[in-house]
DNA sequence: TCGATGCATCGACACATGTCAATGCTAGCG
DNA sequence: CGCTAGCATTGACATGTGTCGATGCATCGA
């Protein structure tokens, strides 16, 4: 590739909001709002971290429920926030579901605060 | 000093909680999200939008009123919360205070969801 | 089939948050 | 001094959020 085009990126880096491009409108500002609404809370950082230190990249909620000291239905509602964030995936394993990091929609995340 | 106390770390290096550096005790899990919280709603994201575009860096918070839609308080109530987070600072001049965006604070959320 | 286990959902509660009108405070101007 | 303008604070309200106990649902083993 030798130069980009400035008008017209790939149809992925469309929807790359950043604060850094003004004017944010609303609709971007809320999409990205939700995005780091679900980082804003201990517990939600502290499963992310549990999942990006997992040996295996992936975590059973039961896992969770003794390290983070909270109750399993608490859980299980912190699991779905990230998960409808885009943040998690679980995946149903037997008994158990498994849930591990989507470092995409990190790094979109990470992209619309800097560089 | 040749070895490393447990307990007390170098001052720089103290402040630098990331969610891939698992475990992330409740502590820093706290200070991070707390600076998230500051980012998760769409007028706060909007203003520092307009932060980053401003020509000299800074506005001042009667040119946010009209652009952001909301009341003068609303406006107020965001830009404090903004500062506590260590996001903005605030200078007065005159009668006006101008408000200018703290890149290194965002840099520091960046760094904790990322590389 | 039955019981146990892992997880999600529901209902309820306390608390935090976003919003605005009213008011207070400070700086400039006459 | 009085008046105005810009910004912050307060009070009040509606809504959102984190938490847990109780319950439902699916899966596996006996």
């Amino acid at each position: 590739m030798a130069k980009r085009s400035t008008t017209i990126e790939a149809a992925e880096d469309a929807c790359n909001p950043s604060i850094l491009r003004a004017p944010l409108d609303t609709e971007h500002a809320g999409e990205l709002a939700r995005g780091f609404q679900a980082l804003a809370d201990p517990v939600r950082l502290r499963v992310l971290s549990m999942l990006a230190d997992a040996p295996r990249g992936k975590v059973c909620v039961c896992d969770f429920v003794g390290p983070l000291g909270k109750s399993q239905p608490t859980v299980s509602h912190h699991l779905k926030i990230l998960a409808e964030a885009g943040l998690v995936h679980g995946e149903r394993r037997g008994k158990w579901v498994w849930y591990s990091l989507d470092r995409t929609r990190l790094t979109e995340l990470r992209a619309a605060i800097g560089s």
